[in-house]
DNA sequence: ACCGGCATGTAACGGGTTACATGATTTT
DNA sequence: AAAATCATGTAACCCGTTACATGCCGGT
């Protein structure tokens, strides 16, 4: 799934300019497929032009470079929906707060609880952010998986709120018995 | 957070060679870590023995090239502590499947069942994984982390095994207005 | 006798991230 | 008047993935 398919996968909802390719990689759904950059998007939007998979009509603005709105073409849609029957490689998650937590009799209490509270936050604020999207009329696909994501984000916060500070109880014991079993 | 620091994780809760690393970046907690293969553990143990943040030890077999033994060194501990109480990236989750079942509405009905249920056998599989690992005496850190896993997993098995077949009919249904909206 | 798991590595390739370069428009 | 956002693109670099190459050991 490569950075061409999921700009065929946005604009097959409309068309949109690199930028915003970029804001929907962020924010709604498409956060949980693969996050990419400019340097991904702008040179992959060139070669589905090259390869008759998008359309670009560029909009001039008074003076200046213009902006290029992208649309998806017939083949486009073509290549999107041969590309959505192939195998899925398996999901991937990677989190560095979670190393830290893991190690966390190596590290600082403050540090174990900063991390704690800014992942509790992180997560609250990606169901703020889910709750407050517009409900409007968006197909059954983009509703399912928003609300994939919003039990996820849920239950994320939920254990980190009930179970983070029995959490750093243990890690003050643990790393008191680490104390005296280093001196003796 | 690159291979070196995950190798240096690994190993300071004991010694381990490399193939001993790569499988518990796919077991256990470190499987939220960051996957990684051969291709990058064998280099890292390789800078890190050059900058003397492990030792190893060569267990010689009859005949053949031995298993190298890596063990942390104290320098190796400071880089991985420094290295934990550096900023931390956020997490990044990457989904193919969540890319089909979000334009659900393009591809049929036999695939999104198929992906609904290779998605719920995956969850309950690492659910399982989970509760018949040993319990024994593990850190605080390893506990917690094995624990915040378990309960995602449980909430992404609960939430297809009850959303799953609904999703299914919604999407049977806004398939079928496509249609009447193409022929019109 | 064969297959799967244990075990180590190298080399090329590809893709994404980061940094750079630029400028208009809108908000504060 | 400054800061944030909108907007496009290039180039180098890093890192991880994949494929290749090799061989032992234990179980069926």
């Amino acid at each position: 799934m490569d950075a061409k398919i999921l700009c065929l996968g946005i604009l097959s909802k409309g068309e949109a300019t690199g930028y915003e390719i970029k804001k929907a990689c962020e924010n709604g759904p498409y956060a949980y497929i693969h996050p990419i950059g400019y340097g991904s998007i702008y040179p992959a939007l060139g070669h589905l032009l090259e390869e008759g998979c998008v359309s670009c009509r560029e909009v001039l603005s008074d003076s200046g470079p213009g902006k290029k709105v992208y649309r998806i073409t017939q083949s486009g849609q073509d290549m999107l929906s041969s590309a959505l029957e192939a195998p899925c490689a398996p999901d991937r998650f990677r989190s560095e707060k979670l190393m830290v937590l893991l190690l966390g009799h190596m590290v600082s209490q403050e540090r174990v609880s900063q991390i704690l509270e800014s992942y509790l936050e992180e997560h609250e604020k990606a169901l703020h952010m889910i709750d407050n999207a517009p409900e409007g009329d968006i197909p059954p696909g983009r509703q399912f998986v928003r609300a994939f994501g919003r039990t996820i984000h849920q239950a994320a916060a939920d254990f980190l709120r009930t179970r983070g500070e029995d959490f750093c109880r243990e890690l003050a014991v643990a790393r008191e018995e680490n104390q005296q079993g280093n001196r003796s």
